[in-house]
DNA sequence: TAGCGCCCCCTGCTGGG
DNA sequence: CCCAGCAGGGGGCGCTA
């Protein structure tokens, strides 16, 4: 079992595969630092606190991200946010997976029918390039990125400005 | 090679229409 | 109820000691 300190080394235990194996519950991960995140969790490790809130979260990107969702006036103007690339659009979105999300539900609707199927009995999306199903419309549109198809250059230009 | 940080991808939740 | 957007976790890649 671990011991709940901040300041403690975790030592890994690996199987006979060479898999990485939680001591705690037992569980099997195949890389080290999915094991570290895994560890972190039995540990209770919050160590990214956010010094305004006092809210403490596992990774720094979400400390980032609940910075700049949050306390914006406490951070310098030039972190970094997502700004559509389309023209008359003026959407800002905290991560680049939601702007690009944004961006092909808004703005490039005609190429995504070509490629989406929805499914009424099981509630999920399907990417009838590749076949490959979602449980969430965002994940098919993140994903969708990489599928579908533009006819119009400027389009596609614009949009390699976020990918 | 162990340990960890960064970033991409995906998911679940929430609020508004 | 549905959809758009937000918020956060899982995991791959790559760097450093």
């Amino acid at each position: 079992m671990f011991k709940k300190s901040t300041h403690m080394t975790i030592k890994y235990t690996k199987n006979d595969n060479g898999d990485f194996v939680c001591p705690d519950c037992g569980i099997i991960k195949k890389r080290q630092n999915s094991m570290h995140y895994h560890m972190k969790k039995h540990m209770e490790e919050l160590k990214h606190v956010c010094q305004e809130c006092k809210k403490g979260f596992l990774q720094k990107q979400t400390l980032d991200l609940h910075m700049k969702s949050k306390h914006s006036e406490l951070i310098d103007d030039s972190e970094k946010k997502f700004k559509c690339p389309f023209d008359n659009c003026e959407f800002i979105a905290l991560t680049k997976g939601n702007c690009i999300i944004h961006c092909l539900r808004s703005h490039c609707q005609e190429e995504i029918k070509q490629i989406m199927e929805v499914s009424k009995e099981t509630k999920t999306i399907s990417c009838t390039s590749c076949e490959k199903t979602f449980s969430s419309s965002c994940g098919f549109y993140y994903h969708a990125k990489g599928c579908v198809q533009f006819k119009d250059e400027d389009k596609l230009e614009m949009l390699q400005e976020i990918l």
